[in-house]
DNA sequence: TAGATTGTTAATCGATTAACAATC
DNA sequence: TAGATTGTTAATCGATTAACAATC
């Protein structure tokens, strides 16, 4: 699919055309042109078609793209008919407003369990995806086929739950502790998400 | 304090350094050199000592960085001592998480109070901090010095409520929503975290 | 057809890396 | 002093932008 490595800048800019893909289709907007998809998003012409230029050729000359075709490879192109499937690993505060809010099917996973130590929760439903202790993490993975596991516990426990993680063979871990996982096993990919490290990103753009 | 215009690039990696730092400091580490201390975070040396320099001269010849020193410049860089004071708008899972769970204080901010339209909300503390109605808002700000407000509300009134901080005077957003803020006010900062957008890279990273 | 707009090649710009004199 | 390591200048690398022939 992809004709040459392609550069992180690069897929961190493609959640974003699907972002504003998305936005312009409910808009019921048809065809776009570089031009203005760049405007829209604050990117030039150039960088866009060099962007897609690194998947296919989507667009048309004189025409442009048209918005629900080029969502659907971008769509492609970032996963999102992989039919994955994700748990969540914490069910305190972060994971059930997670669980509860966040809307994984439009991410292209699906949110099968989530997993919490806590007896009062071990059990029960939250958003209608239950709870399991995580005694049962092993057990659940190698019955469940399961591509991702997003962590949400606290941060003393996070390196030994994320070797269990690794070691069950899952593919991708979303990482919401403040703990930085190297991880030995180069085969799992680690996507953080340091709270701290935006907040004081922000800190230094307001105090120049 | 900055010599010339510091790139994103280096101001992203600006938090990387305090968090590593704070690690190395805790350790007991004393000194280190660019060498090392860019083995431990996957950089060259070369490209420690180029951050650094925008901002100062902070190591000695043959010995390197003073790990203390070093910490004490970069926090203030980032602007940790500064005093600037926060609040939350929207306590529900999320809003929450980040009120008993984060913490504020080490990123140099202090968080004053909490919002909510939710009468059972209205009137408590969560973790010591008081939840008043969003109601009071411009009110509140009036009476207190507050530099950033964290939206955890729901989407569909995102765009109302900032434009309503950004009118008292605020001087940066920390965005939660998946609503993107284009404001017309440049002086305020907007600093999106934009879950689906970290999930989505991770899709692609682990689809490739 | 004429105008618009693509995909791609070339030019530019900026960020990272290498090298080294200065010096603790 | 000799070795280590900085801050900075120069070289390289990669990403962004500009230009344009191809073509819908």
């Amino acid at each position: 699919m992809t004709k040459h490595k392609v550069s992180t800048a690069v897929i961190r800019r493609l959640p974003r055309y699907f972002r504003h893909l998305n936005d312009l289709l409910q808009g019921g907007v048809v065809r776009i042109s570089s031009n203005a998809l760049g405007d829209a998003m604050g990117l030039t012409a150039s960088q866009i078609r060099q962007d897609l230029s690194c998947f296919g050729e989507f667009g048309q000359q004189g025409y442009g793209y048209h918005v629900e075709t080029l969502l659907a490879e971008v769509s492609d192109i970032l996963g999102i008919n992989n039919g994955h499937n994700a748990i969540i690993v914490g069910a305190g505060n972060l994971g059930r407003a997670l669980i509860e809010n966040f809307h994984f099917d439009s991410t292209g996973f699906r949110l099968t369990a989530a997993f919490d130590i806590n007896p009062t929760l071990v059990g029960t439903r939250l958003a209608g995806i239950p709870v399991l202790h995580t005694d049962k993490l092993e057990q659940y993975i190698a019955e469940h086929p399961t591509h991702v596991a997003v962590l949400t516990i606290p941060g003393g426990v996070a390196r030994e739950t994320a070797t269990r993680l690794v070691d069950t063979g899952i593919r991708g871990l979303w990482n919401f502790t403040n703990v930085e996982l190297e991880l030995q096993n180069k085969t799992v990919v680690v996507e953080n998400v340091h709270f701290a490290d935006s907040l004081l990103a922000l800190n230094y753009m307001i105090s120049e």
